[in-house]
DNA sequence: TTGTACGCGTTATCAA
DNA sequence: TTGATAACGCGTACAA
């Protein structure tokens, strides 16, 4: 069903078909009437891929993260879905596995499918390659992190603040040999983290203890791991994200070690069971949602012109959620 | 940059600039070397959308499932983007949180983007505006669940199956009284695994008890104290969904019940934390990665004329994993 | 108020 | 081996 079949069957021109279809003023009520029966009686649906190509306007997005399956971008892209869908956005779902190579052929796709803008979650490093992109027309946005060396809207947390005042808490709970487990130093939030826990140490005079290298779950258990075998191991960790903190928490039981008694644990990122598991787990939360909903905005704001040029960086505040695995008493 | 761009720099014809971007035989060594040349200077990329618009052909599938953040989804969404990715197609994400008008919507949405096909967790009810657009063209696998009316592929699992052998363990450690906790009749998962449980029961000349109306944690946690208030409360539940079972075990322990001692628990789907939650929680796996993966490739050979144009059922089978919160011995 | 003609970037046809 | 030209379905400029 194209437009000019519907202007066959309905006697007219397929412009006057086309008037009707975008509701434009200047057509004759009984022409209209006549034309939007024979529309609704052939189930003409515009061809958006038409469209798209005569208008430059596919108003389609690109998201890219590293992992869906993962809680934290799963929550993310819900909320970029949400504010797609209210906008008249397609959004084409994408994972780079945190592989600059998989990003980089990805974005490829996209802009092949001419995409309007792209929300992205960095991989590692090496983006480059994306100021041609941008120059030729892409909106960007950074999400969860900003992009190394391109100047790009970037929605990201308090990371630095957040694990700061975490790892405060647990100085404040008295330990004074506290590590830090976290996914590598290629990862901006990595390095943010560490930075807060850093600050933290050194404002109490505390000496750092420092694993890296625990991209998933079951490296951070190695790590852990490491940590419990030293001559004095700690009595509290700080683990950088949510695969890590489960990945501790693993290691931990399995060596017999109490949460918190014998190490105390607060990790970033809380999730929808940490209140369930024993103990309840002290996390700074980081707004996923929020993250996705500002990004997406951002994003399609950009792309209608209602911003001024200039790349804004929007950082949301995460909150210290204090339950049990700092040691602090159980909530009744 | 487009065809004309190259081929103006080039010195060539369009035609002949398009045949060795999609590496065509009948072309003078020579003139591709050049054209080749020219090609990645210009940074040529084909338009995908000009592409589609002629050949009818926009290697682009739509997923529609009900809520990304919820982890069996986003299981099965991780290994649908896998397979596409590898095979050259795009995903568009739409979430119906269970709605029909939404996901109707969507499809329309879909429909005028020309995707080619569609993954789909179908709502409720209400499919028979799908059959137009089958017979348009679009093809259509179902996921977790069968279309209701509608005669389309489908990959979906054990639910009877699975439901019917974890209350015959519950059975079996010896619980007279079983509830179950489901999300609502006008789901088939639902229905299916509320036969299962009923199958099992009969067997054993047990009486049935049952609560839906638990779409979410909350209210399943709802059922649960109601069925904690009666008279006679049961001795263990079957959880119909990872949600349920959420609910469920909060309510428990508000109750301040014991698990598996006061009330056992068994659930219908398996999730990350389930080992690592106190008691490990016993549940009946789905493999929510297969059935992503396998109705990826189903729709994809479907769309590639691979198969024979019967549809075509998947049922792959659960698996009951036996923790401890059904009353077995913890595992060392 | 309505219609004609062109162009978007590509592939397909057919002639050179 | 190459190239001119016509589609694909739509919107836009301009006429009628």
């Amino acid at each position: 069903m194209t437009l000019r079949d519907v202007a066959r069957e309905a006697g007219v021109s397929i412009k006057t078909v086309s008037r009707v279809v975008n509701g434009e003023r200047e057509v004759n009520p009984e022409t209209a009437a006549r034309v939007s029966e024979v529309l609704s009686r052939l189930r003409y649906r515009p061809n958006e891929l038409a469209r798209s190509l005569k208008g430059r306007r596919s108003r389609t997005i690109g998201l890219m993260i590293a992992d869906i399956s993962n809680p934290f971008y799963s929550g993310c892209a819900k909320a970029v879905e949400e504010v797609a869908r209210e906008r008249g956005y397609a959004v084409i779902l994408c994972a780079s596995a945190e592989d600059a190579r998989t990003e980089r052929e990805y974005v490829d796709l996209l802009v092949q499918r001419r995409v309007e803008g792209l929300l992205l979650v960095p991989a590692a490093d090496g983006h480059e390659y994306l100021r041609q992109e941008q120059t030729a027309g892409l909106a960007v946005v950074a999400l969860d992190r900003p992009i190394a060396g391109l100047p790009t809207d970037a929605v990201i947390v308090q990371n630095r603040a957040g694990t700061r005042r975490a790892v405060q808490h647990l100085i404040e709970h008295g330990h004074r040999r506290i590590a830090f487990v976290g996914a590598g130093k290629g990862l901006y939030t990595t390095r943010k983290r560490l930075e807060g826990y850093r600050e933290a140490l050194r404002e109490a005079g505390l000496e750092e203890l420092v694993r890296l290298e625990a991209p998933d779950a079951s490296s951070a258990a190695g790590r852990m791991r490491e940590l419990l075998a030293l001559n004095t191991p700690p009595t509290a960790v700080f683990a950088a994200n949510n695969l890590i903190t489960l990945g501790v928490l693993q290691a931990l039981e399995r060596a017999g070690a109490r949460v918190p008694e014998d190490v105390a644990l607060v990790g970033f990122d809380d999730f929808a069971l940490a209140a369930v598991l024993r103990p309840r787990l002290t996390l700074v939360r980081q707004p996923a949602d929020e993250l996705g909903r500002r990004a997406a905005r951002l994003l399609i704001d950009r792309l209608e012109n209602k911003l001024p040029p200039t790349p804004r960086r929007i950082v949301l505040p995460t909150e210290l959620i204090i339950r049990e695995s700092c040691g602090c008493q159980p909530n009744p």
